[in-house]
DNA sequence: CGGCAACTTGAAGGAAATCAACGTTAGTGG
DNA sequence: CCACTAACGTTGATTTCCTTCAAGTTGCCG
């Protein structure tokens, strides 16, 4: 019934090629299929919150969260984005969130002055961008849910199981999560502490729903009871 | 810093007047003025969960809540709708929540049809869409933070100060917050209980920060410090 | 191999949920 | 107009789950 989706939604790559095609300033001497994307480091940001929104980035390789600092030091984790997802495109002057990179990755950056360019010449584009907008705002919306009314261990459940759907859909391996993010970057994302992610994770082990080869790689054994406790 | 608005953003009418313009079907008998709208009742249903997406909404007088029922009998509340918000546009063929008048409420109906045809004949609307939905996303995301990282004090608080300063924003009464929901509404939008809500909101009343003249009447008496507690 | 960051686990405390009872208000019909 | 009723709201006592504080353990990188 409800697309418990924790995790952006499935990457739409029609936004992308217009950019391609319709750009000829991209197109330099290397050619007409000139990659024009820029490498960023481990946590190094793309930009912060505050920043000019002066670009909007797709992600072409690697894993970007967006998130906020609050006044009292807490972190927020809004979102993770991966290749194939577009960042930064929002109706502000400034960015109003931060965006890290969880692995070594690679963006390609576009400026807004030249997407603004390209919508009024092509007005299938805003209709494009229109539709990847509604998605995340129905990706945030179904996590707000799972934010706001579940408890710990369905949060956690719903995260892997998330990860897992995210692989199926991709034709990968369902029952492997790899993450490129700490527990801290989990409980961030999920409202909680790290200690809760870590207990619950432990809990799912011991319960055999899983098995935790490394912290960064969880084999799912048991993909149906995990998705059950997902809507306890 | 932060935008801290747990209600949707500002009404944007400019989304609105375009289809008086462009749609002669709407402008029958009555004359160029037809309003074309629809009264609702109190807790009456707009549309439900699965439900065709064939409308758009355009709320005119009352207040809406889109909401979701879980398979606990769990509901949560992802949005609250005043005069000049847009509800039910999204890019999927099904309504992913339910919508629920609070107050006896007037509406204007858009067929997606006829939306979908006037986005072809004017590439403008689709523009003044995609901003529509992305400051709904920056809404929603800003709720988001409220509801995974705030003690219930400071969700109730934001809450309060989000009402106020939509009064502000009108005109209106910026002391004055009048709660068309009632205690469960705001529970099921905030994760929390109606007894953390009621019990909170006394807390305030006694500390002298609002007087409640009735349950769903509220008076800021200090701002300040409300809005301090939204950032503890 | 050392050092540090990430992760795990345990014990204690606290914030919100739950369970329960009572008060208040608005709406209905006599 | 008043009495009755049902929904809504408040308050108190108790329990539960998650956080906090604290102390290891693991694993990765220089």
């Amino acid at each position: 019934m409800l697309a418990l989706m924790a995790i952006n939604g499935s990457p739409d790559h029609s936004v992308i090629h217009p950019f391609r095609e319709s750009r000829p300033e991209m197109q330099g001497p290397k050619g007409p299929q000139a990659p024009s994307s820029e490498i960023i480091d481990v946590r190094e940001d793309l930009f912060l919150d505050g920043d000019d929104a002066t670009h909007v980035f797709e992600v072409l390789e690697g894993v970007i969260c967006a998130y906020r600092l609050l006044p009292d030091g807490a972190r927020h984790i809004i979102s993770f984005y991966y290749p194939g997802d577009v960042l930064g495109f929002d109706s502000q002057k400034s960015y109003v969130y931060s965006a890290q990179a969880l692995t070594r990755a690679r963006v390609r950056r576009i400026t807004r002055a030249s997407l603004e360019r390209d919508i009024e010449r092509r007005p299938e584009l805003a209709k494009r961008l229109l539709h990847m907008t509604t998605l995340q705002l129905a990706a945030t919306r179904d996590h707000l849910l799972y934010v706001a009314v579940k408890s710990a261990q369905a949060k956690v459940a719903a995260f892997l199981v998330a990860l897992s759907r995210r692989n199926a859909s991709l034709g990968q391996n369902p029952a492997t999560d790899d993450l490129p993010m700490t527990r801290l970057d989990i409980a961030d994302y999920l409202g909680l502490t790290i200690e809760t992610v870590s207990r619950t994770m432990s809990k799912f082990r011991h319960q055999g729903l899983i098995s935790l080869p490394r912290a960064t790689h969880v084999l799912i054994r048991d993909l149906t009871r995990l998705e059950a406790l997902v809507e306890a």
